[in-house]
DNA sequence: ATGCAAATGAGAATACTTTTGCAATAAGAA
DNA sequence: TTCTTATTGCAAAAGTATTCTCATTTGCAT
């Protein structure tokens, strides 16, 4: 693994959002740096940065995926998206009572919650 | 409008799944019955009643829109996906305590809840 | 400083999903 | 029944997201 400086970039865009990631979004603010960076690119680290375990890939609802930094997606959370500017944000805590909502028969390995509506930056 | 036994059985087959399909889904298993509708019908059809608002749309975590009947849709419920067959199912019942998960300045108009995991049909 | 393989840019190519053009078919009103 | 035209089947096309080819660049071990 090579650092280069479109890599790097990268890596210090998913630090600094702070929130899930979508490629083309990773790929606009990296032009912001790196005039002429590729989307190949974007999607050729993506892939090598899921390869390593670095990120792991959000799926959301009715959207192609985002990603964000494994050390977040390792703590258990979930997310809002904000309906006017469709940016996808992180939670803290969870609910505890899911298991009311399972049917007989069917098991339950995992869960996800969405909130939408108008985030901070939208008023 | 009319009553085409395209159309019939696309809404047969929505009434009897009550689950939200897919546009392939319902294509196949349309064919059972009318073994060569086309899956460009099942597009036009699907499009024809989500204008008519006989069925609404259900975005799935990574995954392309599925389609519910408007009936079902206008009861609040959530959705459980198996990760074997990837049916999706409709849950009954909601939880209540989804504000604490809300930051603040974020204003929430709607949520959403996935279980996932392995469905009666699976084991 | 040098050499080699990994990574990049550019754009063509894929892989799906969804839509469209058009001639033929078939609801359903008259 | 007949007529009008919405709907269909079929195939081509479009729309998106993602991947690939290949010549060129560039990290970085030596």
């Amino acid at each position: 693994m090579r650092q280069t400086k479109q890599r790097t970039e990268i890596e210090r865009i998913f630090r600094d959002a702070g929130r899930p990631l979508g490629p083309s979004e990773i790929h606009q603010e990296a032009r912001k740096t790196l005039n002429n960076i590729n989307l190949a690119t974007v999607y050729r680290t993506l892939n090598r940065m899921l390869e390593e375990g670095v990120i792991a890939a959000v799926g959301v609802p009715g959207e192609p995926d985002r990603y964000e930094l494994q050390q977040v997606a390792a703590h258990h959370h979930h997310h809002f998206r904000c309906n006017k500017c469709q940016s996808v944000y992180d939670l803290k805590g969870c609910v505890d009572n899911l298991k009311v909502l399972l049917p007989k028969k069917f098991r339950m390995t995992s869960h996800d919650i969405w909130l939408y509506g108008i985030c901070k930056n939208c008023h």
